[in-house]
DNA sequence: AATTAGCACTCTAAGCTCGAGAGTGCTAAT
DNA sequence: ATTAGCACTCTCGAGCTTAGAGTGCTAATT
């Protein structure tokens, strides 16, 4: 059964209260700092449904109503109203996303950087993907005898660079050559579609000892396939020691460690799906408690994992909302915010949707090299 | 007036007892663990002493005593014997630290992961300082029209580089054509003296319109000076809130805003000097109660910081245990370790100087190009 | 003179009780 | 359908008590 319209204000307003002041939110306290026109009493009735609707639960039975997942999960999708940011701010994180050097990464670190700045939670950003990018050019720069500068261009405009040793015999001008038969035979390739044999295709034609090409071949496979190293920024750690929720320091330590340890955020920002997600209403509530999208956004393009859905092992008490930012017409990576399952929801998803939209439009002039020349200054 | 035998064992075993077990530590537990062949009224009377002379302190009258920080600083100076690592673990250090990139800031990093991992604590590093470092080449790569890679090779085998933007009219030949003038030009100069009119200087016969050049110069000028940006690496910052000393939500908050915090660890890192500390005798104990250097220890090659004595405000409870690393003969960077002041500073210390000198080898195995050519393995 | 046994004293930490207060669910009246 | 009223429940903090660890001092011992 759907929720009624009070039913729904009820929820909206328990949830922005525990929200505002991570306590239990009582009858009262409701009908005081909200204006329905009822009693207590009333809204007691109502509250009483809400959770055995599981929208919302009692953490001891004297004491006020929290939201559940379900009830923030309805919040999200169909009660939250989330609102623009104050020009000021707008303009804010143009200007910085601007100051931010011409570069992928720098960018996309400091929309990490922002979005964690502005929010006050953690923010995380996972590197673009570029597996299906092509290799536009190779080149190789002599350091000194032994030494060389590898640098890779991909289509979408990104540039990457790797140190590597190569045989001390070889000289500048050898080291040209081999980058150049190497680049005209792949150029054009997908990352996906290099392996060390069609390195090695590319060069058969190259005059040299067969050790030494093979080193250098090497040396510039590695390079192309570390172009699409797949990394994890992660800003503002530390600050979720603020929250109410996190005063338990074994809490806190938990959750600290989750997040620095190797590989668990990376996988699972990999792994996130833009499809809805299914709600598991439990046997009790029936199928039909889930709740439909607003009309008014139907097709938010962030994710919202709340708590549970997290399925991330001492994360239960978080939340997660990421978003996806694009380079050209395919997604290229993630980023988004976790931070307690009590989240200013509203504020953290006008904040990552703005950044999203400037981060693509960063990307696109970056890309495509439209481009404004702007005066330097120090 | 020096300490007695007999009182550097009890201040010994009053460290070592509190360092393992974080409780003010009592004359019955001393004298229980240790074996000390004295009652505990006796071991009393010592501590009381000790107490009088400043090493010790109690938290409340019926406690047991902890150290203070002239406690801790004569344990660090004289009592402490750095035992070394095993083999084992000096291997395990090497094999990680061989395996680092080619690359000085992955190496320096490398060595600050390893020293969090193997102490515990929070370790930092800090990039080296290369503006006495000369140049050595910059060249500059078009990666397409307007856009261009600018490579700086310092002397000390230092590679950096930068994506700049440069006027779309120029070709790739005229670009390598300014890079080469500039490069000889300044190559040979100090960082430190190149300036935008040295780098003026020496591209002012290139045949070009002046705010086309300017704007290349620029970017090169940009390019060399970022050379030597300053950088602080920071591991394993959450693994202080595992110690009691953290257990107080609102410390381990304070202290990991500090180091969180831009620019504060940096400065400090940097403006720390290698110089014998003063301790400040204070009025009632005299300066007699100094401690002398132990002479097996001549000239330890770390700095260790106590409590107060790192005078930085929220952070009187830590400890900072740092070293230098060199490049050639100069020092260029500092790495170090921060943790509780009850920090276990003979696993630090061995595990800090061994990590320096494994990193110091790395170093000049890298910057002088002796090399062993591995065979390289996926 | 140094050491030690003995003891009174101090202070904390943990456990306990207890009452205030907030909130609930239910019933009966509106 | 709503609400006033009320008995009931539960938490939280204050205040109290006690066990235990540790001390400093004194007087006896070596």
């Amino acid at each position: 059964m759907p929720l009624d319209e009070r039913k729904k204000n009820i929820l909206k307003a328990v949830v922005d209260d525990y929200i505002a002041t991570a306590e239990p939110v009582g009858s009262k306290a409701l009908v005081n700092r909200y204006h329905f026109n009822v009693s207590s009493a009333t809204i007691r009735n109502e509250m009483a449904e809400l959770e055995e609707q599981g929208y919302l639960e009692q953490p001891h039975t004297s004491a006020g109503r929290i939201p559940s997942d379900k009830g923030y999960r309805a919040y999200v999708d169909s009660l939250l109203q989330v609102e623009d940011l104050t020009a000021a701010e707008e303009e804010k994180i143009r200007v910085v996303m601007r100051d931010s050097l011409d570069e992928l990464t720098g960018m996309i670190r400091t929309a990490s950087t922002l979005l964690s700045e502005k929010t006050g939670y953690t923010s995380l950003a996972l590197s673009p993907k570029l597996n299906h990018s092509h290799l536009q050019q190779i080149k190789m720069l002599m350091i000194e005898p032994g030494r060389a500068l590898v640098v890779v261009v991909l289509s979408a405009g990104v540039v990457k660079d790797r140190l590597a040793r190569v045989p001390e015999v070889l000289d500048a001008s050898q080291l040209v050559q081999i980058a150049a038969a190497i680049e005209e035979g792949l150029s054009g390739m997908k990352l996906d579609d290099i392996t060390l044999v069609t390195v090695a295709t590319a060069a058969r034609n190259i005059r040299l000892p067969e050790n030494l090409l093979n080193q250098v071949m090497y040396e510039a496979y590695v390079a192309i396939k570390q172009a699409d190293n797949l990394e994890v920024y992660m800003e503002g750690s530390h600050k979720l020691l603020s929250y109410p929720e996190f005063q338990d320091v074994h809490k806190a330590r938990e959750y600290l460690d989750i997040l620095n340890r190797d590989g668990i955020i990376a996988g699972y920002m990999t792994e996130l799906k833009e499809q809805p997600l299914m709600i598991d209403g439990d046997a009790e509530s029936g199928s039909d408690g889930q709740i439909k999208r607003s009309p008014t956004r139907p097709q938010a393009s962030y994710v919202v994992r709340i708590g549970q859905e997290i399925m991330l092992e001492g994360l239960t008490d978080c939340s997660f909302v990421t978003t996806t930012y694009k380079m050209g017409d395919v997604v290229a990576g993630r980023i988004g915010v976790i931070g307690p399952r009590r989240m200013a929801y509203g504020k953290v998803i006008s904040n990552i949707s703005f950044i999203k939209q400037i981060l693509n439009e960063e990307i696109r002039r970056l890309t495509t090299g439209e481009d404004r020349m702007e005066v330097h200054q120090k």
